[in-house]
DNA sequence: CATCGAGCTGAACAATCGTTTAGCATCCTG
DNA sequence: CAGGATGCTAAACGATTGTTCAGCTCGATG
C-alpha cells in the first residue's frame, strides 16, 4: 500500500521537491513548480502530502533517514559522515539549507553526529589514534562542524581551486588538504594557543 | 545629501531588512514586515531602493563592505574573519545565507578571503609560523571554509555544548577548540593520511 | 511669497501563492 | 455487477505578494 507505489506519484513528487528545495529555497519554489517537475498537478502534491509545509517535512524526514540508515551506515563511526558528503548534490544542498534554517530534524540529526564522533574521538584517543584534547565534547562539535562544512561552502570551495579537474578531483583536493591540516596540524609551535589562553586569562578578571 | 539623512530612513530601512532578511531569508520576509520594523511606510522602502531585489543588493553590498573596510580590518590579514565572526548577529546569519545562495557579493568575497589566506599562510610559513603544505591552495580554501563554518553551524554549536556560560563563553570554548586542532593536530599518527593517499592511488589507474 | 524637490503615505493593481472543492478514471473486493 | 477506495485533475477561492500612482508635508532656494 505505500512501497509498491513510491515507484511512481508519491516518491517522484517528493525527489522532485527535493531538488527544487536544495537548489532554490524551500518558499522560492511553488507547488506548482514542483508538480509540474514531477508530472503531476499541483493538487497532487497537496493531496499526497497535505501540504506544502508536510511536504518539505517529509523532505527533511528522508534526507535524515539516508544520512542515518544509509546504505551501510551506521552513524556509530564518521562513516555516515562521508556518505552524506557524497550523497547527490540536491541532497547535500538540501541538508545545507536545512542546518541554516534550523530545522528541529536537521538539528537532532546534528546532535546525533555529534554525539556520534565525541565517542569515535574518545576511542580514538584510547587506542592512540587520536591525540587527547583539553575540551572534547567542544572539540568533537567544531570537528563535526568542520566536516559539514562543504554542505554550505561547496560550491565556493570548487570555484577557489583554480584550473581544470574534475568534481570529484576538486573534492578529492580539499579533502586531502583538509585531513593534512587534522595530522600535521597548521600552526608550527604554540604561539597562537598560547596568545588565546593569554586573551582569555585577560577576559577572566578584569 | 547622501551620508547626513543616513542616521535615519534609508539606514533604518537597511538595517530592519538586514535583521529579517538573516533571521528568516530573504523570499520569507515581505516589503511591508521591513516597512514595518522600521516604522514606515512599505512604499517608502521601494521608493528608496525600487525593488525588493534593490534592497537585497543593498544589504549585501553593506554587509561585503562592514567586513572588508570594517574598523580596523583590511583583510591583508585573517583578522578581518575574526571581526566578521564577532559582528552583529543579524550580519552573521544574514551572511551564512548569501554564502548558501551564492550571491555574486558574497562569491567575491569569499574568493578575495582565501586570496587573504592564501598569502597570510604562504608568509607563515617563510617565517616559519606555518607548517608547509603540499597543497597550499586547496589548503587555504578549507582553512577558510572553516573559518566561516560558524556562520552557517553557529546555533548548532552552541547547542551542542552542554549547561551554563554566555553565548561568549561558548564562543571562546569551539574557537580556543579550533585552535587545539590547528596547533596540535587531531590524528596522532600518518595513517588517515597514508589511507588517503592510498585510495587516491588506487583510484588513479583502476 | 512662490516653487521646487525630497521624504513619505494610503490606496489600489496585477500576479502569484497555497489551498479547497467537485469530480473523473481505474482497480480491487465482495 | 455493485461499490468503495485510490490516484489524479481542472477550476476556482482568498490571501499575500511586489509594485505603482497620485498626492501629502515641509524645509530650502529663488
Amino acid at each position: 500500500m505505500r512501497s509498491d507505489s513510491d515507484l511512481t506519484g508519491r516518491a517522484r513528487i517528493r525527489d522532485a521537491a527535493l531538488e527544487l528545495f536544495g537548489a532554490e529555497g524551500v518558499n522560492r519554489v511553488s507547488v506548482r513548480a514542483i508538480a509540474a517537475r514531477a508530472g503531476v498537478s499541483a493538487a497532487l502534491v497537496l493531496h499526497h502530502f497535505g501540504s506544502k509545509e508536510g511536504l518539505r517535512k517529509a523532505c527533511d524526514a528522508y534526507v535524515v533517514e539516508m544520512v542515518r540508515g544509509g546504505p551501510g551506515a551506521d552513524l556509530d563511526d564518521v562513516s555516515g559522515l562521508a556518505a552524506m558528503l557524497e550523497a547527490s548534490s540536491a541532497m547535500r544542498l538540501y541538508l545545507g539549507r536545512a542546518f541554516l534554517d534550523g530545522s528541529p530534524a536537521a538539528a537532532a540529526l546534528f546532535d546525533d553526529i555529534v554525539a556520534a564522533a565525541e565517542r569515535w574521538l574518545e576511542e580514538g584517543v584510547r587506542t592512540g589514534r587520536v591525540r587527547p584534547s583539553d575540551d572534547p565534547r567542544a572539540r568533537a562539535a567544531v570537528y563535526v562542524t568542520w566536516l559539514l562544512a562543504p554542505l554550505t561552502f561547496g560550491e565556493h570551495l570548487a570555484r577557489a581551486l583554480p584550473g581544470g579537474g574534475s568534481e570529484t578531483d576538486r573534492t578529492l583536493r580539499t579533502s586531502r588538504a583538509g585531513i593534512e591540516i587534522f595530522t600535521r596540524g597548521l600552526f608550527a609551535d604554540d604561539r597562537v594557543l598560547d596568545a588565546w589562553d593569554a586573551v582569555r586569562e585577560e577576559r577572566r578578571s578584569p
